[in-house]
Order: C-alpha cells, then sequence, then structure tokens
DNA sequence: AAAGCGGGGGG
DNA sequence: CCCCCAGCTTT
C-alpha cells in the first residue's frame, strides 16, 4: 500500500466521532474549521455545540450582532476570527442568497478564510480536491518524506502544499485530508510521537534518520513582550464602569475596565497622580482596595495587570472617555477577555 | 518576510 | 518554562 492508501486504511478504523464530520453542509463546516484554527479539538468542541445550537443556519449567524458573537466567542481566543465571521455571514447572505459557498476560489475571498480553511471546506463539502495543510500536515509529510523546508515561512509553506497536492487522494479528497489531519494528531504527534505502532515506520525518513525530534524544521518566536496594565475598578449601586477596546490592539472590542497602562509596575500613589488619571477621576479619590498584579500570558505579550478598586467623588469625563455602567446582571451578556472574567469571578464572589 | 493576534494543555 | 494547537491578516 502507498503512503495516502496505509494513512486513509488508519483512519477508517481509528477516527474520533466528531460532529462536524456527520455534514456536508459548507454553513457547519465553515463554523467548525473557523473555531479549529489554532486551537485543540477537545478545547473548540464545546464551542462549535454553543454556536450552532443558538446559529444553526447562516441566516441566524447573521441576523446576530458582532457583541453577542463575541461574548459567545468568549475565552476562546484570537477574536479576530469571530469579528470576520460575523463579516462574512452577512456577506453569504448579500452575495451568495444565503447559500454558503463550496468552491475554493469564492472561499478564498471570504474574510478569515484562507488557503487552509477553504481547502478543508471544499474538500468535505464539495469533494474538491485541495489539500488542507495544517499543523498535523506539516509535521507528517515533513517527517515521512524527510522535507526540511522552515513551515513558518511562505516559501517552506508552498512547498509543503506542493507535497500534500501530489498525495492526496483524488478519488476522495475529504477522507484523505480528514485522515491526513487525524493521524498527525494521534500517531505523529509534535512530542514522542507513536512511531512504534506506526504502520508507516518502516518507510518513515525522520524514524530511519533518527530525526524526529529535529522535524519539521520552524523558526522561533521571539519572545513576548512585557505591558503593565493598571485597571480602574468602579463599582456604583449595582453597576460596574467598564470600556470597550478599539484599538488595533489584543482583544479589539472586547469590554474591560478604564485601563492606564504604564511601561512598569505602577504604585497606586504614582497611579492616581497621573495626569490622565485625574482627569478622568479628579482629585480625590478613595483607594478601596488593590488586587495584583496578576501575570496573564499570551503567545506574544505578558500582561502585568493590577486592578485598583476606587471609589470615585468626582466623576467627570467618563462619557467623553467611552465609558458605561453596566449593570452587573448584565455582565454575562458582554464579552470579557479572560483576566477580565477571572478577576470578576473572584471580585463579585 | 515578519509581526500581531489568545488561551489552554503537555512535557 | 517552552512548545504546539484543523491559521489569517496586516505591515
Amino acid at each position: 500500500m502507498h503512503f495516502i492508501e496505509e494513512i486513509i486504511a488508519w483512519y477508517l478504523i481509528n477516527k474520533r466521532d466528531l460532529p462536524w464530520r456527520n455534514t456536508r453542509d459548507p454553513y457547519i463546516i465553515w463554523l467548525s474549521e473557523i473555531i479549529l484554527q489554532q486551537t485543540r479539538v477537545e478545547q473548540g468542541l464545546p464551542y462549535f455545540e454553543r454556536f450552532l445550537d443558538r446559529y444553526p443556519t447562516i441566516a441566524h449567524f447573521a441576523a446576530a450582532n458582532e457583541d453577542e458573537i463575541l461574548n459567545l466567542w468568549q475565552g476562546l481566543g484570537y477574536y479576530s476570527r469571530g469579528r470576520n465571521m460575523h463579516k462574512t455571514s452577512k456577506i453569504v447572505m448579500e452575495e451568495y442568497g444565503g447559500y454558503f459557498p463550496n468552491r475554493y476560489d469564492d472561499l478564498l475571498k471570504l474574510k478569515g478564510v484562507g488557503e487552509y480553511t477553504a481547502a478543508a471546506i471544499s474538500s468535505f463539502s464539495a469533494g474538491e480536491a485541495k489539500a488542507v495543510v495544517d499543523g498535523n500536515v506539516f509535521r507528517l509529510l515533513s517527517r515521512f518524506f524527510g522535507l526540511r523546508d522552515v513551515i513558518n515561512s511562505p516559501q517552506g509553506k508552498r512547498a509543503f502544499t506542493e507535497l500534500a497536492n501530489e498525495v492526496i487522494n483524488k478519488h476522495d479528497p475529504g477522507t484523505s485530508n480528514q485522515a491526513m489531519m487525524e493521524f498527525g494528531a494521534k500517531v505523529c504527534k509534535p512530542r514522542n510521537p507513536d512511531c512504534i505502532v506506526c504502520p508507516l515506520n518502516q518507510q518513515c525518513f525522520a524514524l530511519r534518520n533518527d530525526m524526529i525530534t529535529v522535524l519539521p524544521v520552524k523558526k522561533k518566536a521571539q519572545r513576548p513582550r512585557p505591558r503593565y496594565f493598571n485597571y480602574i475598578v468602579v463599582l456604583s449601586r449595582d453597576s460596574i464602569l467598564l470600556s470597550k477596546r478599539r484599538a488595533k490592539d489584543i482583544w479589539e472590542n472586547l469590554y474591560e475596565f478604564p485601563l492606564f497602562e504604564s511601561d512598569k509596575i505602577l504604585d497606586v500613589i504614582e497611579l492616581i497622580g497621573r495626569p490622565d488619571f485625574v482627569s478622568a477621576f479628579g482629585e480625590e479619590v478613595t483607594i478601596l482596595s488593590v488586587h495584583g498584579p496578576a501575570k496573564h500570558q499570551l503567545s506574544h505579550q505578558t500582561i502585568h495587570a493590577q486592578f485598583v478598586v476606587i471609589e470615585a467623588h468626582k466623576l467627570q469625563n467618563v462619557d467623553q472617555m467611552g465609558w458605561h455602567f453596566v449593570a452587573l446582571d448584565e455582565l454575562p451578556n458582554i464579552a470579557q477577555p479572560k483576566i477580565i472574567f477571572s478577576f470578576l469571578r473572584n471580585f463579585l464572589h
């Protein structure tokens, strides 16, 4: 048996029963594929169930507003995925009459849909012979065929895509693609792959040459940069002061507390003397409590956040700052970054 | 080509 | 602590 037939044979026996594998509906497949970008199946699965339950069709999805979608997305990360899905759903309603496209070339035009996702949807939904190239496929191809191009470079990606499209089973591209990814996830794993039981171990380049830990080749990311967030927590009766993030930055369009960023951990006395703080909260401020600083690790930033709970006697420019008091019982309907959500959960209990 | 964008899990 | 995960977009 050849490489891909061996992979498919293994897949047909060992595949997991995942909900998005029981449909050819491009909308449902799109939903699953966007959620699964850079996300483990186990982490994405409950989100997929909630989204499909809430929005059974593209029409339901397009009728939602962005805040609602981000709220449902809360905790999953890479929130641009949710924002892009919202835009895409409206385009599908307007330009495709509510019929989700399933051809590779059409899919590639949609916001948030790149080569991987277009290949996935078109092959699973329409049987188009486009190879998916995700982290699993990079690893499997690199090890088995000894392809040493750097996977996180444009050239490397081209080389792997070319190879993937050579080995794909054109008789059943959808199953072929599923099989490659499942095999990479379950046998040819990043660390401690199951080479002993691998049906391809005799012909595997990496195993024969003792290069399992070397392949695939990847350029290292740079160190995360530190940032220092000073959050001001203001409670007023049964509501709390929130601010919507607008900048092209992390957590765009999510809600947080009024933020004063600094270049180091700030003493509270120093903080309440800052001109921008005074212009918002005035000179007369009572510090009720200080929490943190807590560390919150992202792939590319290390956030050091402290939470300063105050009583403001003169709130001057709340509206101009774009801040709003939100009822506490509305909080479950508001998308918050993990670090805000975690703080509130502790603070309010 | 490189950087930016989350959060969780495993070694 | 570091790396990886059904990647995409912007610079």
